[in-house]
RNA sequence: GCGCUCGUAGCUCAACCGGAUAGAGCACUCGCCUUCUAAGCGAGUGGUUGCAGGUUCGAGUCCUGCCGGGCGUGCCA
């Protein structure tokens, strides 16, 4: 709708600068904001003000002209100059009827849109090495990553979810000698404990299994363990399988499902490490000193330049992360999407250095980064540390366990990913109504419960009647819900454009507030046919784009509470 | 020290690319269930948008400098 009047007001400037008018070479940005007030109409736009220099005259003399030159159109109702200048536009009573109509035709779809062409997006996410379970860190990512994905969606892309991991190298040893401590009946306490072992009472459980012959099965991969606590080897791949299990269960209590698991052992077997290496020395960005091979990343914007090869030999993260991008920009898609906390921040401008090394041609803001804040997490008062190999901290699983699916996912997701979050454990499993996902929900299942009394009290509803007499709705809080319904699809283009999910969460909380105050104030169910099949279409509506909402953000609309 | 980021009501958060009188929830006070689900609604209290300048017709939003929090600044990932 926003587009509709723009490309009103550029027809309107074009007109006035064939008359000269406005400077023909003034470039035009033309705005259309919805009203805050509604006493400003429905939308507004504050082109006459930003025109009224560059023409030489005041905002409201531009703002007369430009409704003087706007096209003949079937959608505005009404035009005014407000203030100092802005244009106001009241749409006609027809549109908002329209609005309910097409959610109604459209239902899951109503929302969506096609502006991503069925291009390929890659989003890669979590991506937590199998070191230990997912806790509340990866529970944000999580649902940030899947959320962002199903946005995508909406708006006409073709999304791939990724998981990147490390099943070798230096803590992947780490965890399977921390295992086989424990198998020989050692704990932190000992001696003879590996120094940065893993401490957690997982490490127990992990170790019992091994020495018990079980056979687990991840997503991604299944094994057999061998129960020999001298093998190592064997005790590290059935380690990884174990816990890469154990986060499937997780994830999958979230309901979030990977398409594809990328190795970081895979970019060294497969070569793709050395030949990143090679093309890197080759295009003379790399120097040797003090044992160590430095890339020169300063030259692509980084304050200092970055070991890639550490004197042992071995590379650094960074470098194999290279190598991943490298490959992800190969396999073609149209855009690519990290998700990542910002304690993660400076990989940016050192992975896209390095990618810019390889002289590739690879665009300088490739790949796109999420980056989310991090979680403080408190209990009893107190702010809980995250720590792996401490082992003490809040798991994923229990936290759904006791607070529930939508509630975890909406409280991680509807804050703005660049803001600190308190999460309280006491508070969000106290199962308290305090969480405004509950708001939402009883929206929708207060329109289903008003559909179910139907029959009950001997009433009829007719859909094609409703629609038909939408028009005599004329109530304030009916057109504020109307308009409200009529922003959704500029919301779910908003909140892509923005990768910020949260907008969608905002939104939603303000169409349920505006429906409960409807619904408190006004009953559906009335004798008069035209009014009551007018409310419930307008209910109807409502609820449906509650779900869709709902279900960009990965929770649940139920039809009863 | 330097870099990134955040700072809005007592608390948790909104405010769409700079737009009109900065909004919700919680908490507190007072009302609303013989009527479709009270996990709800209505009313009230609560603000120098951290501070000081600047740009602009217009700044919570952009710029500069301070103050405060977080993260980074490892041959850890």
């Amino acid at each position: 709708m926003k587009q509709q009047i723009a490309s009103l007001l550029e027809a309107a400037t074009d007109q006035l600068k064939s008359e000269g008018f406005i400077p023909a070479d003034h470039p035009i940005r033309v705005m259309v904001d919805n009203t805050r007030d509604k006493a400003h109409g429905d939308l507004a736009s504050n082109l006459a003000l930003m025109l009224a220099k560059p023409c030489q005259s005041n905002p409201r003399a531009v703002a007369e002209k430009l409704i003087a030159a706007l096209p003949d159109n079937q959608i505005v109702d009404k035009v005014e100059i407000a203030g100092p200048g802005f244009i106001n536009f009241y749409l006609a009573g027809e549109s908002s009827a329209e609005i309910v109509a097409d959610i109604l035709n459209r239902r899951a779809q109503f929302g969506t849109n096609d502006s991503g062409q069925g291009r390929k997006v890659q989003v890669e996410f979590v991506s937590a090495n199998p070191t230990g379970p997912l806790h509340v860190g990866h529970g944000r990512n999580a649902a940030l990553g899947d959320s962002l994905c199903r946005l995508l969606e909406a708006n006409g892309w073709q999304p791939t979810r990724e998981f990147y991991y490390n099943d070798a190298g230096a803590q992947i040893n780490n965890l399977a000698i921390s295992v086989q401590s424990r198998i020989k009946g050692l704990t932190p306490e000992d001696d003879a404990w590996p120094a940065d072992g893993y401490r957690g009472e997982y490490i127990i459980e992990l170790a019992r299994s091994y020495m018990k012959g079980d056979q687990v099965i991840a997503d991604d991969r299944e094994v057999t363990a061998k129960a020999d606590a001298d093998d190592l080897d064997a005790i590290l791949e059935f380690a990884v399988a174990y816990l890469r299990h154990e986060q499937d269960l997780d994830l999958k209590a979230f309901d979030v499902r990977f398409d594809v698991y990328s190795l970081e052992s895979s970019l060294y077997s497969d070569g793709l490490v050395e030949a990143t290496v090679k093309q890197l020395v080759d295009n003379g960005f790399t120097y040797e000193d003090d044992g160590a091979m430095w890339l020169k990343t300063t030259e692509f914007g980084d304050d200092k330049d970055r070991v890639m090869r550490k004197k042992d030999g071995g590379y650094t993260y960074f470098l194999p992360d290279v190598a991943y991008h490298k490959a992800k920009f190969e396999r073609g898609f149209d855009r690519v999407i990290n998700v990542q906390g910002a304690d993660h921040h400076s990989t940016v401008t050192r992975v896209r250095a390095g990618l810019q090394a390889l002289k590739e041609g690879i665009p300088e803001g490739f790949p796109d980064y999420a980056l989310y804040q991090m979680i403080m997490v408190m209990r009893g008062g107190e702010e809980v540390k995250l720590s792996k190999r401490a082992g003490s901290y809040v798991t994923l699983r229990d936290l759904i366990e006791e607070a529930g699916r939508d509630a975890t996912r909406y409280f991680l997701v509807s804050r703005r990913a660049d803001a600190q979050i308190t999460f309280d454990i006491d508070l969000a499993t106290s199962k308290n109504n305090d969480n405004p996902v509950y708001y939402i929900q009883y929206a929708h299942a207060r329109v289903h419960g008003v559909l179910n009394r139907l029959a009950e009290q001997n009433l009829s509803y007719d859909e094609a009647a409703g629609l038909a007499a939408l028009g005599k709705l004329d109530l304030d809080a009916e057109r504020e819900l109307m308009t409200q319904l009529r922003r959704y699809p500029d919301v779910v283009t908003a909140a892509a454009d923005a990768l910020e999910p949260a907008m969608i969460a905002n939104y939603l909380k303000d169409l349920a507030g505006l429906f409960h105050s409807y619904y408190n104030s006004n009953k559906m169910l009335v004798e008069q046919d035209d009014q009551r099949n007018a409310r419930l279409v307008l209910s109807k509506a409502v609820a449906q784009v509650l779900a869709n909402g709902l279900n960009l953000l990965g929770v649940s609309a139920p039809e009863s509470m």
